[in-house]
DNA sequence: GTCTATATTATGATAGAC
DNA sequence: GTCTATCATAATATAGAC
């Protein structure tokens, strides 16, 4: 019985693609589509430049998987979040999802690297990652701002602001990491730092 | 009397000199340093490829200009803007400040772009862009931030975090607009977009 | 100051041995 | 599935004519 490329499971050559895809997502949302080169996320992933080929076809078809891994479960996760904080009051449940994006930009940093990386110009590329993956986050954060609109937690204000609003002041800060920690000589890594970063969104936003 | 390429004035090269610049703010704001390229910035300007060898000698001098050009005379600008404004109550100071920055944020899309795409990694050219650009810039807007706070009208909170809150909500819709126009069906460039956008952020901090 | 031509290296993609 | 070798193209940078 042979197996595929495309097939998944514990295959050895599966450990390959995951590894490679690895190395995509960091090069692909430091350096961008064009700045990335497939030589230099093979040596980065330890792996030779033809299984680039042989896995992915194309460095577009790379860059999709990259995408994919890094969107992956987030809509899920969110929504699952969500659910289990439905009965908090409306508040207290903006709060800890406030501290759950934060939380999460953190960890995450190339996420938004990559949407500022491809929202800057129109192209295909662009156009995919918004319509498979940011519109149904912005289906999801749509909800939870109306909720909290509703109960006056949030002011009214159309929510494409809102959206931007709170994803520039929850993620901008580990996006550009290395610059902060240059600048200020505070690394916002640091899990006080992520914490104080949280508080000071919910300070300045909750009334 | 010869002129030199250095020298500024009304010469013909100054002209080529700027129109190549200007050229570079686009292409490395897009694509980034890496992903740019010159042959691109040379066509994109109407000039000859070697003439950005003439003008820069290299692609990082460019790049060291295109960034010069981009903050140009941002720090004096708001230090104008900030002292026109020192008579007013602290709240609408801060008001009038935040539709400034809004509507800079908006006229100049490159500026968070190329903010962007050097503060996510460690090198030299972000260590020169930090040193020489952003810790003025930075110092400027503590001192903003720290009158606002003395009068009540920010909560508490380590400069840091409201620095890079409040430039991450201002800026993020116009650094990803074309996504944002592809995701909501609005442009955010557009006049009332602007001002509504500055409106929501006021709404959400000011208290 | 401007342009053409070119040296040199890096890139994405292919072909084929193992 | 993995690897080496290679093709075709695009990149930065240089040399030198005008």
């Amino acid at each position: 019985m042979t197996r595929t490329a495309r097939e998944s499971g514990g295959g050895r050559g599966e450990e390959t693609r995951a590894g490679i895809i690895a190395a995509a997502v960091k090069a692909f949302s430091n350096d961008g589509f064009a700045g990335a080169s497939t030589r230099q996320i093979a040596a980065l992933a330890g792996e030779n430049q033809g299984l680039i080929t042989y896995h992915f076809a194309n460095k577009e078809n790379l860059w999709r998987a990259a995408v994919d891994s890094i969107f992956g479960g987030l809509a899920g996760e969110l929504t699952e979040r969500a659910d289990i904080l439905s009965d908090a009051d409306p508040r207290t449940r903006l709060r800890l999802l406030i501290y759950y994006f934060v939380r999460y930009a953190a960890q995450h940093p190339e996420q938004m690297r990559l949407m500022v990386q491809e929202g800057k110009t129109e192209s295909p590329r662009m156009a995919w990652l918004v319509d498979r993956h940011i519109k149904p986050l912005y289906g999801l954060y749509s909800e939870v701002v109306r909720d909290a609109q509703r109960a006056g937690v949030l002011p009214e204000g159309s929510v494409v602001h809102l959206f931007y609003i709170l994803i520039g002041a929850t993620s901008l800060i580990f996006t550009a990491a290395p610059e902060c920690k240059r600048l200020t000589g505070q690394d916002p890594m640091q899990e006080e730092m992520i914490e104080a970063h949280a508080e000071t969104i919910c300070n300045l936003v909750l009334r």
